[in-house]
DNA sequence: CCGCCACCCTACTTTTTGGTAAGCTCTTTC
DNA sequence: GAAAGAGCTTACCAAAAAGTAGGGTGGCGG
């Protein structure tokens, strides 16, 4: 039992629908300021930054472009004056929730039977 | 609100559970042979390269053994005489399996909404 | 005994991705 | 009016990942 065939979407070749959702996804940093976005609902340029330290300001912008580009978030201009924007989930972007908290517990779980507590270290943390 | 603390675990660091969690199926075709194995079970080496148009020998091998030596797949020998293997899912591996379900409805979904019907083309290609 | 297939491995190159560092505008704050 | 912060951009460089091309063993089928 075989099927390998391919799907073409937007000039690109994928080799099962588990691959074009992937394609969604790649990159270091974008199922992260996805999962921020799941659980904060609007964050502006600086507080997503702030909370994925080691992000460069490039690759932010890069990807937030990207994830803004397929759909998966958007960009809202709250003023103009002083520049301040507001991202968030789209309802594709939303779509994808139940893998973002799935990808949480499952990291908490993994950390459980590997001896860390996560829930009890963000506690001593904050 | 914030929380940038880092987890530390086999010698990395690690943003949030999330992070912890991707670091297993980081690597194109990761998910890919996952899900494979999630289908089918048990898969020899040459079912899973000829399911998955595109993988070069060397990454598949790469691949397999990362994902062996993370503990979400198996290696067994069935043969020793004319060497025949078979890999499946772990534990660990199949506990992923929810997540691999959703990547492909949500591709089966996406492609829907973008006029490819998949389960229509897959009959049509076999 | 020739070739083919399963099951890889290795050296090398290319591509992709990410990181560094700096700069730029506008605005608020001291 | 200097500094600092939001929200970026750009040029350049490094690292990571993937691809190419070949090699090798050991059956098995003809």
């Amino acid at each position: 039992m075989k099927f390998n065939f391919m799907i073409n979407l937007h000039n690109k070749t994928y080799t099962c629908p588990v691959d074009v959702s992937l394609s969604f996804i790649r990159g270091k940093w974008k199922v992260l300021i996805l999962f921020h976005l799941h659980y904060f609902q609007k964050r502006s340029y600086s507080e997503i930054r702030d909370n994925l330290p080691g992000i460069s300001e490039k690759v932010l912008a890069q990807q937030l472009k990207e994830l803004e580009r397929d759909g998966m978030i958007t960009k809202h201009l709250r003023t103009r004056k002083p520049l301040r924007v507001e991202y968030a989930l789209t309802d594709l972007g939303r779509s994808l929730s139940p893998m973002l908290e799935f990808l949480s517990q499952w990291g908490i779980e993994y950390l459980k039977t590997n001896g860390i507590d996560y829930l009890q270290d963000q506690h001593l943390y904050k």
